[in-house]
Formats: C-alpha cells, sequence, structure tokens
DNA sequence: TGTAATTATATCGTAATGCGATATGACGCC
DNA sequence: GGCGTCATATCGCATTACGATATAATTACA
C-alpha cells in the first residue's frame, strides 16, 4: 500500500532506466551489422582456405598495436582466448605452414610468431576485401552509434 | 630476368592495393573491439541466466526493426541462422519459459515469437548495462572508423 | 642463491553451437 | 489443385573453446 514516494520497492529504478524501443533497436541493429560483417568475413576466410580463427589469428599477428614481435600470450589476449586454446591455435597455424615459432632471444620463455609468405599473401588478400566491407558498414556503424547520442 | 614494367606477373595487382600497415592495426582493432563486446555481452548473459544465443535471440525479436511482430523466419535471418537451427534456439527459449509461440492469424503457416515477461525484464535489465558498454566503446569504434577515411 | 612467478606446452574430456541432409505436414497463392 | 513457402523434426558431424591438470623452462626477485 505504502503510497509513499522513493525507492522502496526497487532500489535500483532511478538509476537503470528502462530501454526505449529505440534503444531495443539499436542494440539489435547493432547486433545485425556486427554480425553480418562476421559472416563476410567467415566466408572471405573460408574462401581463401583458412578458418576463420586462423584468419583472426593471422591479422592479429600482423596488426599488433605498434607493430613489434608477438609472443603467444600476446595473441591470446588480443584474440580474447585462453591461454592454451591460443596454443592449440597456433599448433593449427603451423602445421598448415602459416606461422613460424621463433625463440624470443630476450626472453626465452616466450615463442615469437612470424607469419610465412604464404600467410602474409593470404592476409593481404584478406584484409584488402575486408576494407572494402568496412567501407560498406561504416556508415550503417555510424548512424547507429550516433543514435545512441541524442 | 623480364625487366619489362607492367602488371605481367600479377594482373590484379593494379587493383587490389596492398594493404598498409595501418590498414592491418585497423582491421585487427576493429575486431579486437567487437570481441570485447561480445565477450562482455556473452558474461552479461550468463550472469542473468541465459545462454548468449538466447540473449541475442529476445533482443532480435524485441528490437525488430519497425517492432512488428517477429515469426521464426524472420528471427532467421535476423541472426544470419537457418532456418532449423533458428527453430531448435526458439525450442529451447520456449522451454526455458522466454518465449511464446503464437500462430498468426493472418497466415497460419506463420509462428509468431512472443516475450514472456520474465523474458523482458532480463532483456530490460541485459539491454541498460548493454548500453552502458556500447557507449563506453563508442569513441574507440569511431575512432577506428574514422581513421579507415584518411 | 634459491624460491616464486611467468610463459609455453601438453592432454583429456566436456560443452555449446551451427550446419548439411533429409523428411513431413500445413497452408496460401494463383 | 498444384506449387512454393513456412515450420517442425532428427541424425550425425564439425568446429571451437573451455576447465582441469600437469610438466618444464626461464626469469625475477627477496
Amino acid at each position: 500500500m505504502a503510497a509513499l514516494k522513493g525507492p522502496l520497492k526497487s532500489p535500483r529504478q532511478d538509476q537503470k532506466r528502462v530501454p526505449s524501443q529505440a534503444d531495443y533497436e539499436t542494440l539489435s541493429q547493432f547486433r545485425y551489422l556486427i554480425r553480418r560483417f562476421l559472416e563476410f568475413s567467415q566466408d572471405a576466410a573460408k574462401a581463401a582456405g583458412l578458418t576463420p580463427r586462423q584468419h583472426q589469428a593471422l591479422l592479429a599477428i600482423r596488426g599488433y598495436p605498434g607493430g613489434g614481435p608477438v609472443a603467444v600470450g600476446d595473441l591470446a589476449e588480443r584474440l580474447r582466448l585462453r591461454h592454451h586454446t591460443t596454443v592449440e591455435l597456433v599448433d593449427r597455424l603451423s602445421e598448415a605452414g602459416l606461422v613460424e615459432r621463433v625463440l624470443d632471444p630476450a626472453d626465452q620463455r616466450r615463442v615469437l610468431l612470424k607469419l610465412t609468405g604464404l600467410a602474409a599473401d593470404h592476409l593481404a588478400e584478406l584484409s584488402a576485401v575486408h576494407l572494402d566491407e568496412l567501407s560498406r558498414i561504416e556508415p550503417l556503424l555510424k548512424q547507429v552509434l550516433s543514435r545512441r547520442s541524442e
């Protein structure tokens, strides 16, 4: 009954606003665009004979911020994978002749990852089409993001 | 030996530009941001007792463009899943008491999907934190996207 | 110097998910 | 009334990541 004003029943009512229909549509559209991009990427990678994960790994190595050498742990963080999951991924990359393991001379616990020429070629081609695709969805993404600020 | 100039060896050299270091970093960073967002989403969904897919489905239904009723096939397209994969997903949603199937009176082949109150509550809470997170990464995303145009 | 922390490797089973292939039934459109 | 659409249903398969756990090498540091 308490007709008292205040956050009695639900203390967080004031802090968390109930999303509007536009909010739901924004979030949904954002997910949709991401999904489309990832789907595109997946298809492109497979068409190039790579698994999507392998492609992502190559890109993460090649595009590592600063351009510095990349160890397994670095790659794991960049892909947001567990360390031993990443080791398995590197195993597969190595078997496929896409990546070479090189001991870090400065710290021999670390194993640096180096793309092979084959990998570099594949990645260059894939990246070109990805840049195209990114340009294509860029306006849509910006639209969704800016709608947020209103 | 052929010292001749021209696109003899690789005829598409002129059309596809070789990506620059900045290009690789842009693509990699874009993937990283997406990955972080999806990771956040995954954790949030699980914390709410939903599988990530279930959450995505609820959002896709609730945030369907135009706000109209959503059939299974619509949901499949919106999630970019095969039709029968989506049917299985809806099965699980139904079992979990999150979605109700309603025959479309206008076309009884179609099954419309309706969120339960439980689902609406979960989705509202999840969407609130997702909007927060989206605001957080928005500047980073825009930075990556605008870097493309230079 | 010697112990603790870091990094990589390794293995096993488990779980989530989506897909292809394929089939059936119901309904709407013309 | 036949054809296409939509939903449902099943099967096995493949990919991928994870938790749990262990070992070994190397570095950091007290």
